[in-house]
Formats: C-alpha cells, sequence, structure tokens
DNA sequence: GAGCACTGC
C-alpha cells in the first residue's frame, strides 16, 4: 500500500488515522520515503526534517505503545506505486477516510478517539479487500527445544506412568493414522478430520503435531490451540491429554474458558479453549500470530461460533501462509467442510464404541404388545407432514407386512402413530426393566411438559410405588442441614418400586430443574436400584452419565428459530437429525454394551436431516453483526455471504435496522461510538446498554446482577410441580414492583448479603434459589464491572462501590434503566379479564409488533389483578403455543418518553407521542418542558458515550444536574410505587 | 385458556 505525502500536515493526518498499535516505521534507504504500516509516504524531506517527523510519531504514539515501534532500514525500497489508477482508488480510499474522520471532528482527541476511529477506517478499508500480512509471533527458542526433546524422550523411555499411558493411548482408533495425519498437516495449509465418538481425534490429534515438532527439536515453535463448543468439555479433554503426558494443567497442556483459565507455556504447549475464547482473541491478534495451529472441534454441530470461526479464518489464511488448520468433524458430510476449504483433503477415522443395538418403533410395538385405546379417529390433516406420512411412512409400513403381526401394522398405520405418546414409553421402561439386564435407562424427551408427565405417569403407576427418599442428596442439599424431613422429602425425587427386589430411582433431567447438578444423577445407584433418567437434550452432550444402558429416543427436540417474516423468535418441537439420533445412541455403549429404542419408524429416520440446521440460519444477528464490525471484517453482507450456509438477507436486513435504531451503527453500516462500546462487551446489545445506563445513572451492582440473570441464567429452580410456590416467593421479593426484572435484582442483592453466612443455604432452599448458580451470577457481575472500569465508565472496579451505586435502592430509577435498555421491547396492558368458566383471571397484552401476547406463567405479572400504568417493557418474547412475553417490567410514562428512540407532540389530540401505540395526555407547555429535558438527558448520554466518563453523582457540574434532575422527575413521578400491600396479598392469594 | 430446547464470550 503506497501513498505519497509531500506535506508534513498531511501525513500527521494520515498518521492519526492509522492503527497505531502495530507501528512499522521503515526509513527507505535513498532517504525519501518513509512506510507507515506498509503505507509508505514519499516525504522528500531531509534528515533533519526527518528526525522531526520519526519525533512526533513518537509523541503522538501512547506510552504503552512505544516498545512497539519498530524503525529499520530497508535498503531497497523501491516505489511500485505503479498504475494511476492504484493512486486515484487511494485517493479515494483516502478521502472517504477523511469522511470517517470528519465525522467525528467535535470529540475531543483522547484514547477512545482513536481506537475508535481506528476502527471504522479499519473497517473500510478491509471492505476494500486490503490485505495485510501477519507474521507468527514465536521465535525459536534452542534451549527451550532441547528441553522439551530431552523430558520428552526421557519420559518415553523411562516412565512407566507414561507407558502404562501410551499402551491406552495406541488402542484407539485414530493412533494407527498417525503418520499419515502428520503428514497430511505438513503438505497441506487445511485439513479435515472425520471420525465417530471414540475415535481419539479429540485427544490425540494435537499430541501428535506437539509431539511431532518437539521430537524434531521444533517444541518451541509450536503452539496449538483447540477449540471446544462447550466449557466443560474444554475443561475436561485438556485435564485429559494433561494425564495422558504425566503433567497437570499449566505446563504444556492447559485450557481457557471464560472465566476460568489454567494456560499452558506459550512455546511447544496446547491449549484446550471454547470457541468463543479464541473468537475474543481474535478482537486484539487478528492474524492468530501467537498460534501455529488452529484445531476447530465439533464442526458439523454447526453452532455459530464454529461457523463464523472457520470464515474468519479462511479469511486469515492467506495473511498467514504458515498457520495449519485442522478441522474435526463427524463422519456425515465431511466433504461440506472440506469443500469450504477449497477442497482440503478429509481423512477418516473409525470410531470405536460398544455396539449398541437399535429398535424401531415397529419392533417396540411388537415387543410390548402396546395396542392404543381406539379413539375417535382424528381426522386426517391435508398437510405437509400427513403427505409425507402417507407417502414415505404408509409403504414402508406395508412392506414390514411379512414380518409382524397384524395388529402391529395397524397401530403404525395411524396417522398419529409416531406422534409422542407417553403411554408407550411406560409400557416400554416397564417391559425393559421386566425383560433386561441391569443398566439405567435415559429417556429423550423434547420439553418440561412431557418429562413432568411422564414422571407423573410413572410415580402413580402401580409398577412403581413410592417407598422413600435416596440417601444422596444435591449439591444444593449437601450444603443445607436439614430441621424438616417433610419439607425435605416434598422436593427430592422419589424411589420408587414394584417390590422389595426392584427398586428404581426416577430423576427428571432439565436445565432449569434441581436435579442437574445432584451426584445421584452422575454416581451409580445403591444396589438392586434402577436409575431412569428422563431428559432433554442436555443429556445429549451437556451431560454424561457412564452407566446408561438403555436409551430412549423420542426422536424430537425443541428448536429455536428465528421467524423473519413475523419478527419474532419460534420455539416449536422437530423431529432431530440423523446426527442427534446417533449421538443419542451413543450416549449408552460407552462402558458395555446397550439398547438404543427410538420411538419413530426406520422410515422416519430415512427423512431425516443430516444435521441440525445450522445455528446461524435460526437466529438474529445483532451480535455478530456487531463482532464483525468490531474485528473490521468490512460490509456485512459480505462476510455473511462468505459463511457455509448464509443468513437470509431479511434477517440479515432487520438486524441492521435494529442496530441503526439502537444507534450502534450509522446509515453506512459503521459503528457508532456506542456501537464501539457495545460491540466490546459479551451481552446482547439491550442488556450492553442497559449495563453502561447503569454505570451513568449509578445504579450499577443490581443492573448488574440483572444483566447477568438475563444474559446467562436465572438462579430460580423449577421444581416439579411446584411452579405456585415459587411463584409465591417471587411476589414476597418483588416487593410490590411489577417487575420481573427487579425480583431478579432483589433476590440477588438478598443473597449477597447473606452469601458468607450461614443462613445463606437456608436463603436458597426457602426460596428456590440456587447457589451454584449465584456464585457464576457472581463471577459474571465481576467480569462485566472490569469492562465498565476498562471502558471508562466505572471509577473503580467494584460493583458494590458506594459511588456507583448511588441510585441502586431507588426502584423508578431502575425501572427507568431497565426501560432504556430494553426499549423498544414494549408491551401495552389492555385489560384484566375473568374467564366465565374457571373464573381465572389473565392479563390482555399486546404489543404494535404482533398484536396479542401473553404473558407466560413464570411472569409475576401474568397474575397481577392491576396496572397503574399499561406499559410493560419485556426482553424475551417467543412464539411456543401463542407468543409468550417470558419476562416484564412495568414502567410508567416518564422513563419511556426520557428514553424512546423518538418522541413528539401532537396538538390534535394533545399528546406526546413515542409512536403510534404509546402517547400521554400531555399540555403543550408540559410536553415542551419534557421534550427539553430530554434532549438534555440525551445530549449527556451522548458526551458520556463519546467521551467515557464516570459521574459524580454528588457534584454540581452541568451534566450531573441535569442526570439528577430526571431522576427525581422519574421517581416522584412513578406513582406506581405507591401502592401494592394490598396487591401483593391479592396477588399471593390469587396464586393459591 | 392452558408451560419454560441448549450452548457461549
Amino acid at each position: 500500500m503506497k501513498r505519497w505525502v509531500t506535506d508534513l500536515k498531511e501525513f500527521r493526518s494520515v498518521i492519526i488515522s492509522k492503527r497505531l498499535d502495530f507501528v512499522d516505521l521503515v526509513l527507505g534507504a535513498n532517504s525519501h520515503t518513509l512506510s507507515i504500516n506498509l503505507i509508505s509516504v514519499k516525504v522528500g524531506l531531509d534528515s533533519e526534517k526527518q528526525k522531526e517527523l520519526r519525533q512526533f510519531l513518537r509523541s503522538y504514539i501512547p506510552n504503552e505503545k512505544q516498545g512497539v515501534i519498530q524503525e529499520h532500514e530497508y535498503d531497497d525500497y523501491e516505489d511500485d506505486v505503479s498504475s494511476d489508477d492504484e493512486l486515484t482508488e487511494e485517493e479515494k480510499n483516502r478521502e472517504h477516510e477523511k469522511v470517517l474522520e470528519d465525522k467525528y471532528q467535535h470529540i475531543p482527541d483522547s484514547v477512545f478517539k482513536r481506537k475508535f476511529l481506528q476502527n471504522i477506517v479499519g473497517n473500510f478499508r478491509a471492505s476494500k479487500g486490503i490485505p495485510r500480512d501477519i507474521p507468527c509471533a514465536l521465535e525459536r527458542n534452542a534451549t527451550l527445544d532441547f528441553n522439551l526433546k530431552t523430558k520428552l524422550t526421557d519420559q518415553m523411555q523411562n516412565s512407566p506412568g507414561y507407558k502404562r499411558m501410551m499402551q491406552v493411548r495406541s488402542q484407539l482408533p485414530v493412533f494407527e493414522s498417525k503418520d499419515y495425519i502428520l503428514d497430511m498437516i505438513k503438505e497441506n495449509q487445511v485439513v479435515v478430520i472425520s471420525g465417530e465418538t471414540g475415535s481419539g481425534k479429540t485427544t490425540q490429534v494435537a499430541q501428535y503435531i506437539l509431539d511431532d515438532f518437539i521430537l524434531n527439536n521444533r517444541g518451541s515453535v509450536c503452539h496449538i490451540v483447540c477449540t471446544q463448543p462447550r466449557r466443560i468439555s474444554a475443561v475436561s479433554v485438556a485435564q485429559r491429554v494433561a494425564d495422558e503426558r504425566g503433567e497437570r494443567c499449566g505446563e504444556s497442556v492447559g485450557y481457557q474458558i471464560r472465566l476460568d483459565k489454567q494456560l499452558p507455556r506459550k512455546q511447544g504447549s496446547i491449549l484446550f479453549c471454547t470457541t468463543g475464547i479464541l473468537l475474543q482473541w481474535l478482537h486484539s491478534d487478528p492474524g492468530l500470530s501467537h498460534v501455529t495451529h488452529v484445531l476447530i472441534d465439533e464442526i458439523h454441530e454447526r453452532n455459530m461460533d464454529t461457523d463464523f470461526v472457520m470464515t474468519v479464518i479462511r479469511e486469515v489464511l492467506p495473511q498467514r501462509k504458515d498457520l495449519k488448520v485442522i478441522l474435526m468433524s463427524a463422519t456425515l458430510n465431511a466433504e461440506q467442510f472440506a469443500d469450504y476449504f477449497y477442497k482440503c483433503p478429509i481423512i477418516t477415522v473409525p470410531g470405536k464404541l460398544y455396539p449398541v443395538e437399535k429398535y424401531y418403533l415397529e419392533d417396540i410395538i411388537s415387543m410390548t404388545g402396546y395396542v392404543k385405546m381406539k379413539q375417535r379417529k382424528p381426522r386426517p390433516r391435508q398437510d405437509a407432514s400427513y403427505n409425507q406420512f402417507s407417502d414415505m411412512i404408509v409403504p414402508y409400513v406395508l412392506s414390514l407386512r411379512h414380518k409382524f403381526g397384524e395388529v402391529v401394522i395397524d397401530q403404525l398405520l395411524q396417522p398419529d402413530s409416531e406422534a409422542l405418546n407417553l403411554e408407550l414409553y411406560q409400557e416400554l421402561i416397564e417391559h425393559i426393566c421386566e425383560n433386561e439386564g441391569p443398566g439405567a435407562i435415559l429417556v429423550f424427551l423434547p420439553g418440561w411438559d412431557q418429562i413432568s408427565n411422564l414422571c407423573r405417569m410413572l410415580s402413580s403407576s402401580s409398577f412403581f410405588s413410592i417407598i422413600g427418599v435416596p440417601k444422596q442428596a444435591s449439591e444444593d442439599r449437601d450444603e443445607l442441614e436439614f430441621e424438616n424431613d417433610e419439607e425435605a422429602e416434598k422436593r427430592e425425587i422419589k424411589i420408587l418400586t414394584g417390590n422389595k427386589d426392584r427398586q428404581f430411582l426416577i430423576l427428571p433431567l432439565h436445565s432449569k430443574m434441581p436435579t442437574v447438578n445432584q451426584s445421584q444423577v452422575f454416581d451409580p445407584p445403591p444396589p438392586g436400584v434402577r436409575k431412569i433418567i428422563i431428559s432433554t437434550n442436555i443429556a445429549e452432550t451437556s451431560i454424561t452419565i457412564n452407566d446408561v444402558v438403555y436409551i430412549i429416543d423420542s426422536g424430537k427436540m425443541k428448536v429455536k428459530s428465528y421467524d423473519a417474516e413475523k419478527n419474532v423468535s419460534v420455539l416449536q418441537d422437530q423431529w432431530v437429525s440423523k446426527a442427534n439420533a446417533v449421538q443419542r445412541r451413543g450416549r449408552a455403549g460407552r462402558v458395555q454394551r446397550g439398547k438404543c429404542y427410538h420411538m419413530y419408524t426406520k422410515a422416519r429416520e430415512r427423512l431425516f436431516d443430516d444435521f441440525p440446521t445450522p445455528e446461524i440460519l435460526r437466529t438474529r444477528l445483532e451480535e455478530l453483526i456487531l463482532t464483525i464490525k468490531l474485528l473490521e471484517l468490512g460490509k456485512v453482507a459480505t462476510i455473511l455471504n462468505r459463511i457455509m450456509d448464509s443468513p437470509n438477507p431479511k434477517t440479515v436486513n432487520l438486524s441492521l435496522k435494529l442496530l441503526e435504531t439502537l444507534r450502534a451503527l450509522d446509515g453506512d453500516e459503521n459503528l457508532t461510538p456506542l456501537g464501539f462500546h457495545l460491540a466490546k462487551l459479551p451481552l446482547e446489545p439491550h442488556i450492553a446498554k442497559m449495563i453502561i445506563l447503569g454505570a451513568i445513572f449509578s445504579c450499577v451492582d443490581p443492573i448488574l446482577s440483572l444483566a447477568a440473570c438475563l444474559s446467562f441464567k436465572e438462579p430460580f429452580f423449577m421444581p416439579l410441580g411446584q411452579d405456585k410456590e415459587v411463584m409465591a416467593k417471587k411476589i414476597i421479593i418483588s416487593k410490590g414492583n411489577k417487575s420481573d426484572h427487579l425480583v431478579l435484582a432483589e433476590a440477588f442483592r438478598l443473597w449477597e448479603e447473606v452469601k458468607n453466612k450461614k443462613e445463606a443455604r437456608k436463603f436458597c432452599w426457602d426460596n428456590f434459589l440456587s447457589m451454584a448458580t449465584f456464585r457464576d451470577l457472581r463471577k459474571l457481575k465481576i467480569e462485566f464491572a472490569e469492562y465498565l472500569h476498562e471502558m471508562g465508565f466505572l471509577k473503580s472496579k467494584n460493583s458494590k462501590d458506594e459511588s456507583a451505586n448511588t441510585n441502586s435502592k431507588n426502584f423508578s430509577v431502575l425501572k427507568a434503566v431497565i426501560c432504556a435498555g430494553l426499549y423498544p421491547n414494549v408491551a401495552i396492558v389492555e385489560r384484566v379479564q375473568r374467564f366465565t368458566l374457571s373464573g381465572k383471571l389473565e392479563v390482555v397484552v399486546r404489543t404494535p409488533e404482533d398484536g396479542n401476547v401473553k404473558l407466560h406463567r413464570s411472569s409475576i405479572n401474568e397474575s397481577q389483578l392491576s396496572f397503574e400504568s399499561p406499559y410493560l417493557v419485556y426482553h424475551s418474547k417467543m412464539k411456543s403455543s401463542h407468543i409468550f412475553l417470558h419476562d416484564a417490567t412495568m414502567v410508567s410514562s416518564l422513563p419511556l418518553i426520557l428514553f424512546s428512540h423518538k418522541v413528539y407532540y401532537d396538538p390534535t389530540g394533545k399528546v406526546i407521542r413515542v409512536n403510534d401505540d404509546i402517547a400521554f395526555h400531555c399540555a403543550k407547555d408540559l410536553a415542551t418542558l419534557v421534550q427539553e429535558l430530554r434532549q438534555e438527558v440525551q445530549k449527556v448520554l451522548d458526551t458520556l458515550v463519546m467521551e467515557p466518563g464516570t459521574v459524580d453523582w454528588a457534584s454540581n457540574d452541568q451534566k450531573t444536574k441535569i442526570l439528577r434532575a430526571a431522576a427525581e422527575l422519574i421517581t416522584s413521578e412513578d406513582t406506581t410505587q405507591q401502592k401494592t400491600e394490598n396487591d401483593v396479598k391479592e396477588g399471593a392469594k390469587k396464586r393459591k
């Protein structure tokens, strides 16, 4: 990249706009050219002037960056600005860059401004396809090479433990391909390794590479990063590999996941991390310069992270010719990934599992002799799913006539034969218990409903009857000394039995149930007791239960997708993919032979997709777009088109539009200063905005509590069949605020008050809260506070610092900040109506975009009798059987007026309008005043975002005065605070 | 009139 500048002033502006994090100053031998980061400048200055220039450069670069200035003579720096065209293009670029810079001319110079400008100019340049050459940062170190080799060869020859491990390792199927794999990696920049569970690829391949480097005296120039989609696998694989090498994590093997790391040495090592961590590194090291090999595992899962990392890495490859990439996938469709990397080679390794016998619905109906009670025949629906049944399933069933009796065929021919029928599950479980050997049974069902129903059915069946509670305790229970056994029993999972010789432990497993962390699930049951685990997809990958021998696979799972036409998220049951079915089957046969019962016909399985729909096609894209912008990858559409499966352009446009509405992007897709902040925070943009406002409005701690809950998970458990009790506790914690968000913030505050005391456990137990979740959430809060501190919005890293919490006890201000973050997610309460039959009350709510929606049962507002203000802001809206708002906070008018995206006065109706659906009666004079206040507040917020700083709530400067005035008005206007004692009681009564 | 898949920074 060359450009010619002769005048010192212009030279200065060129430099200011450049990425000064990596300054590479090249002084041409003829003393006429200077090159800064590949931009050559023909200075035509004498040596004295050049010296001046260099001094200027140094003075401009922030102190901490001085170390990276490299200044060297370049003896053959030719003028290769060849054609006039290129020059013009460059000039055009320069002009455009200047436009970008001028736009923010009014902001005073600061580190933030420079970084921000650097980013948007970089984005612009990337969209022009301007490459950067990135060298590997690892330097050869002969001493280290020698030491590594000595240690390894010594271990190989002398350590009995290592030899024993080697014996085990050499039994893995991948071992036979070791040399071939190493050769292929040497010859190719990208290789796909495909193999099923048990092949050993995840634990072995990285070690083969490292050992090969070490044995060739090149250990110091090898640093392998292996990404895993889940935290648990990153840590457990690292520990396993360290074990195999006779070490602990932190030497040649380490891991890094969010909030936890055990890093290995920088050279001659393997790091296992989550894919998200690798993405974070790309922010500061876009060429992964400290890495020599990237292994991306489980790419067949098609997570957004792995898909996106593959895209970015494919862009990086031409700039990092020495970087090796190894993609690891399940066998089906490995070609798809190889094709994506320009037809790179595929190495296939076999898997190793104990055999798992497969049964399908036809076998199961036959073996159980199950006959469904004849109901009124449902009228066959003439839809796609029915057509599929009659076209594909019926012919298959008819072909089975020679094999199965008429009764079985008749069952299978009913159009709803493959519908989820829990009676059949019960029959099958009883059949297994009566006819098969010992071993745990794992049942995969799509969701809460089916799990709780099956548990209830089994509990009330005569085959299983309750005898008592198990001895093992839950993680939370463990820490609790029980005073009241009856209370304990109510929440525990029951052991069930038919007679004294046969006992059963029935365990529901769902991320929101308290069983997830229980040792009961993982440990072998007491002798004579059979475990029956009834689970969601969580047991497919995240939770591994070793003693499972029997799998019952419904073939269904809940899938969240995004309907771009209706602009709403959808959660619905779907048939699983072939890959899911294989994975579920593989959950048996880990330690011994197993059996898998698929509750669908064999013909149905042939209709399954090979893989789940890639996440990127099922989700909104705001966060991804911000990441693309932060990574300076250029135009969003261009990059998204290069992803293996490009998202729907309509989704892209809706996401871009929302980001513009949030004022995170300008009309040209450039990040705004606010967008730049939001992109750096590991949060959805709405919540990221909320925590920045929390800092500015001095109520950071409760807002961080809320942000952690919304972005990770709520600390409330949902024990089976106790939703009413949970709701009663939530309503007490809400203190009369009609806000699920304040319930979360308050629950957190209450826990933090007692967390180091003895009563913490009792507090959690009494309120259906999880200590384990709280501990994770607290780490998240600490991380958020560190980000805010680093960005300049907090004086201290401590979110509890008094100066950042002046308004933390002011619910009105909290709700206003929540409103500001969640806007434009506003719903309007129309009325509370009574159902004539049951007498139950229902809140009728609508949103401008969707029409009527419902409040979800888990919201405390679903049971409210009246609303002082008709406006509810919400975070999550999802369509299942209806469109549900899962959480909601009632807000009064002023927060909406102050923090919505625009307001205007409508003189005909004498209302101040936020949009077509939200308006407040208001005399003109008052409206003018309110609008002025809004303008002032927005101006303060804009300034604070562009020049990040903390607000001293006690000071008397202009900015603070305006914020304080706003907070005072918000508080006095919030009449909703005054009610409530009665409402609370009535609400609780209604629940009962 | 009738319920809440799962990851991750």
